[in-house]
DNA sequence: CCTAGATCGAACCGATCGGTACGAACTCGA
DNA sequence: TCGAGTTCGTACCGATCGGTTCGATCTAGG
């Protein structure tokens, strides 16, 4: 997937070729399994493009991670605003975009939970917070919309079901994962309804 | 943490040694995160020594993590045989152990996820993999013993919502995060009793 | 006491790493 | 058309990587 370069000479539309390019290359060999040599001839790019855009190869991964945390939670959030207004259907939308994911062959489990796992750097732990942070923001109000006595103990509770899920997977069985936590998730809900 | 060296010259002994001496130390740093040099330095064994009883780095990691994997379902086991005949009370031993664990200054989330996230050797994969197996054969064990219409779902929603708990303790907040996942088993274990 | 083997410490190897430098080719706005 | 800026390709740098080698040192068993 190389960068398309006849276009026009545009920084801005250069680093976001880089960014789309390079995203799938780190999620599927991991942010230290590809050097950047390597990297910038499978994207198609000059190792000086790249550092000139991006500084280091941290502040790439950095990009990557933020951009592909911006996408996974607007996913979430359309899946949800898409399912209606019955909490039930929204945690349903969640669930069920999980499963799509996970029968994606290039499914390889949470990249933000991989890097920080993988790159023990601050700035990708804090990357990953914020995006748990987000994440179990949309659960909350899921929760919330339910009724459920302690919400924000719900929504940590899917959170840890949800991950846990993406997690298991990745690492051990794919099949029905999301499915058969979306049943887990349902339980949830109804025991915690007030 | 160095490996004593007086005693005897037994090359047994010190396999032992070096593995236990080098498994907190791969498991704070990560698996990539030291090279040999460093590790042999820390642990106080000449590279010569550690290269002859494991052959290659990743021999080590291998021989670490099938210890470490031991060591951890032995725990987890003998926690819920202690716990008595009440498979509430064996899912609670489970969920306490865990939270004592998070409570640990040196928790880094589990060792088995972690090196499958970052090592990408089928190896690694497959004791991750075999890691799992037992926990979930661990938790059917529990499901089965309290009449759950099916053991299998419930063990294996158990598995997300537990290795989902180490994995948000890990990376996000560890506070109650076995606790809380305990409250939420016992809601699945309730709604799956036949 | 002597030898076989375990260990050490340090030097060493080739490969790869992240990052830089530079000249040539190119696009664009003035 | 010209000059400023972007990109490419490649060579290069020092550092570090996993792994090997070797002589010196030490220990245990006969």
């Amino acid at each position: 997937m190389p960068v398309p370069k006849g276009s026009t000479i545009d920084p801005e539309r250069t680093r976001a070729a880089i960014l789309a390019a390079a995203t799938p290359v780190l999620y599927e060999r991991g942010l230290d399994g590809i050097g950047v040599a390597e990297l910038c001839a499978g994207i198609g790019v000059s190792k000086e493009t790249l550092y000139r855009h991006f500084g280091t190869k941290d502040g790439l991964v950095e990009a990557v991670l933020e951009a592909r945390s911006d996408r996974v939670m607007r996913w979430l959030s359309d899946a949800v605003a898409a399912a209606g207004s019955d909490p039930r259907d929204q945690l349903s939308a969640v669930f069920d975009a999980l499963q799509h994911w996970y029968d994606e062959p290039a499914f390889r489990g949470c990249a933000m939970l991989n890097a920080a796992a993988q790159h023990h750097v601050d700035a990708v732990r804090a990357i990953t917070a914020r995006h748990l942070d987000r994440y179990l923001e949309l659960l909350t109000g899921i929760a919330s919309r339910a009724n459920a006595a302690d919400p924000h103990l719900l929504a940590r509770q899917l959170l840890m079901l949800a991950e846990g899920a993406t997690t298991v997977a990745a690492h051990y069985d794919r099949s029905n994962a999301g499915e058969h936590a979306r049943r887990a998730a349902f339980a949830l809900l109804s025991a915690a309804a007030s």
